[in-house]
DNA sequence: GTGAAAGCGCTAACAC
DNA sequence: GTGTTAGCGCTTTCAC
C-alpha cells in the first residue's frame, strides 16, 4: 500500500504552497489559470486523491446525507433512495442508507450515528412506532437539516415530501363510484399515521361529494398483510353487501382478490377492487390490479432538492420547505367494468 | 446552532487531559474506572457527540462501506444492501450506496468518489458493461479491500459472495425433466456474465447427465425482459416443439407464460415454466411461477462477513475469501405437475 | 494511570 | 495571485 499524495507533495514539485494547490484545486477564482493546470497535471501525475475527511474536518461538514427507511427492501423506499442517490451524485454528495426496521431505539441509533459522522442532512420516514422525536430535534439543533417524506408528522418542523394521500384516497374512490359502485370497502391501517388517515379522508369525502352514505362496517381497519385482505372477504365481510374494494394496501387488495375469487365471484364484473402504492406485482396478477402510484422516485428526488434548496438558501435553516406530489390512477382490471361492454 | 462539545470541554471540566478523555471514551485499558465513569457521566451531561471526522482523519480511515449496485430499487439488489447494512450497523459501520446504472464510467466516478470519502471497503456488483476493472485495481493498490458479489469477475483478486448459479441451473433442469419434460428450452443472457453462462452450464450438464440430446435451437439469448419471453414464444419458438421453459429470468420466464396462455397451451400441462431469482411477483400471478431463490440478504451478509474477516485477519489484505451460497427451488404450480393427478 | 506534544490533510483568514 | 499561519477534533507515542 503506497503512501498517499497529499497536496503538499504537489506544491513542492511546484514550487507553491499548499495553500495555492488547494485553491486551485477548488477553482478559486484569484488562482492564475496556468497554476490551476499546473497543479491539475501534477495531480493527476501523481494520481492525487483529495481527503474529503481533512477537508470535511476542516470545514464542519462533510458531503454525505444520511437516509432513514423502515427497510430497504420495500420497493416503494428503495425507489425512493434511487432518486435521492441520484439527486445528491449530481451535487457531489453520497448517500448513506440505514434501516430503522420499524424500530423506535434503531431508529435512534441510527441518527446519533449521522449525527457522530457529522451528515450533511438526514432523510427520514418514520418507523409505525416512532411516537417519539427528541432524535429529530436534537438533529435540527445542532444544525443538521432534516427531511422528511411519505410518513412524515407534524410534531417535527421539517421539510417534507408527500404525495397527496387525501386526494389518492379520493380519486380511487370516486373511480369505484363511476365504475357504478355504490358499496365501497375501504381497508385503512393505524390511524396515527398521516398517510393511511389521509386517504380514508378522501375515501370519505368523495363518498359525501357523490351522495353516498357511509357504512362504517364497511371501513375495516387491516394491518397492510395478503392474510388480511383473504380474512376480511372470508369474515368481517362474509355477510355483508358490497360492490367495492378499495384497499389502502395493493397485498391486501390482492388478499381480497385472492379470497373473492375462491368464492367464486367475479371481478370485477360483480366487485371492483382497487389498490394503492403500485407495487411490481400488481400489473402480474389475474386480474391486474388497479392501484394508486405514489412516484417514489420522484419523491426522492423531491426530497433531495428541498435539501438543497434549505442548505442553499442564505436564510437560516430554520425555514423549511414542502413539496406535495400528486398521484396517479392506475387502472386496471381489477376496477374497470367499462371497457368489458 | 449551539457550539458543539469536543473532549476538550470534557477534559476541562474534569480536570484531566484530552488523552485521558478520549482514552476513557475508547475503553483504553490502562484507564481506572473511577475515570471512566466520570468521563462518561460528562459526557452525557454535556451532550457530547462524539466526531467520526476527526477520529478518522487521524486514524487514516472511517468506518464507511462503499456499495455500488447497477440500481438501488431492484428487489434483488436492495435486499443485498439489506444484509450489508445489517451487519454493517452491528460492527459500527455505515453504508454509503451509489448506482452505476450500468454505466462503466459512472461506476468509475463512483468509486472513485469512495476513494475521496476514504471507505474502509468497498462492495460491488459489476455493471452489464464493465470490462475494464482498472478502478477496482486502484482502490485494492491503495488498501481498500473489494468484495465483489453477484456479478464478478476472475479478472479482480478479490473476496467474493455468490450464489452457485450452475446449481441453481442444474436444478432448475433436472426438475423440470422430473416433471416429465424432455424438450427444454433455456432463455439465457450475455455469457459475458458470470452468472448466466454458469446457469447455462448447469443446464447443460443436467441434460447430458439425464441422457437427453441437446437441441442447441432451444437456447435462447434474451435481453432479461418480459417482451422477450412473448417474442420468444410467438416467433423462434412457434415452430418448435418443446415441453419445458428453463428461463434464468423471472420476467422472462412471466412473458413467456402469458404468450402461452394467450395461445391456449395450458401450464405445467402442456408446458412447464420455472424462472430464476425468485423476484416478488412470482409468488402472486397465475399459475404461480417455479422459480430459484438467490437469497439476496444472505449474500449481503456474506458479503459484510468477507469484508470484516478480511481486515480483522492479522495477514495481509491481500488474502480474499470466497462464500457460494446454495440457492434453493421454490416449486409452484407452473411447473408442478406431479400435484395434478 | 495520566500528561505532553505532535500531527492526520486540508482550508481560510489575513497579509502583501 | 500567492504565501503565512493557525487550527478543525481526535489519537497515539513517548514520558514518568
Amino acid at each position: 500500500m503506497n503512501k498517499k499524495t497529499t497536496i503538499q507533495d504537489i506544491a513542492r514539485e511546484l514550487k507553491v504552497t499548499p495553500s495555492t494547490v488547494s485553491r486551485a484545486l477548488n477553482d478559486h477564482p484569484r488562482i492564475s489559470r496556468d497554476t490551476k493546470e499546473a497543479v491539475q497535471r501534477v495531480a493527476t501525475k501523481l494520481n492525487y486523491s483529495p481527503n474529503y475527511v481533512a477537508s470535511a474536518l476542516r470545514k464542519g461538514t462533510t458531503q454525505l446525507l444520511g437516509l432513514v427507511v423502515p427497510r430497504i427492501n420495500r420497493a416503494f423506499f428503495s425507489s425512493v433512495v434511487r432518486g435521492v442517490e441520484e439527486i445528491a451524485l449530481n451535487k457531489g454528495y453520497s448517500v448513506i442508507v440505514a434501516q430503522s426496521n420499524e424500530d423506535l431505539n434503531r431508529e435512534r441509533d441510527v441518527i446519533k450515528a449521522f449525527l457522530n459522522a457529522r451528515v450533511a442532512g438526514i432523510f427520514s420516514s418514520l418507523g409505525k412506532n416512532t411516537t417519539q422525536f427528541d432524535h429529530y430535534l436534537e438533529a435540527q439543533k445542532r444544525g443538521v437539516p432534516i427531511v422528511l417524506f411519505d410518513r412524515t408528522t407534524t410534531a417535527i418542523d421539517a421539510s417534507k415530501a408527500v404525495i397527496d394521500d387525501y386526494m389518492g384516497g379520493y380519486m380511487a374512490t370516486e373511480h369505484l363510484i363511476n365504475q357504478g359502485c355504490q358499496r365501497i370497502v375501504h381497508f385503512t391501517s393505524h390511524q396515527a399515521s398521516n398517510i393511511y388517515k389521509e386517504r380514508l379522508r378522501g375515501y370519505l369525502d368523495a363518498l359525501k361529494d357523490h351522495n353516498i352514505d357511509l357504512d362504517e362496517g364497511l371501513v375495516i381497519p387491516c394491518d397492510l398483510q395478503l392474510e388480511d385482505g383473504i380474512d376480511a372477504v372470508n369474515n368481517v365481510l362474509s355477510k355483508k353487501k358490497y360492490d367495492g374494494i378499495f384497499s389502502t394496501s395493493d397485498y391486501t387488495a390482492l388478499g381480497a382478490i385472492k379470497a373473492l375469487k375462491a368464492k367464486g365471484k367475479s371481478i370485477p364484473e360483480e366487485v371492483c377492487v382497487i389498490g394503492f402504492s403500485n407495487e411490481p406485482f400488481t400489473e402480474f396478477v389475474e386480474p391486474p390490479l388497479s392501484t394508486v402510484d405514489q412516484f417514489p422516485e420522484d419523491m426522492g428526488k423531491a426530497a433531495a432538492e428541498l435539501f438543497f434548496k434549505q442548505i442553499e438558501s442564505d436564510s437560516d435553516l430554520s425555514t423549511t420547505y414542502k413539496t406535495m406530489l400528486q398521484p396517479q390512477l392506475i387502472i386496471r382490471k381489477s376496477s374497470n367494468r367499462l371497457d368489458l361492454k
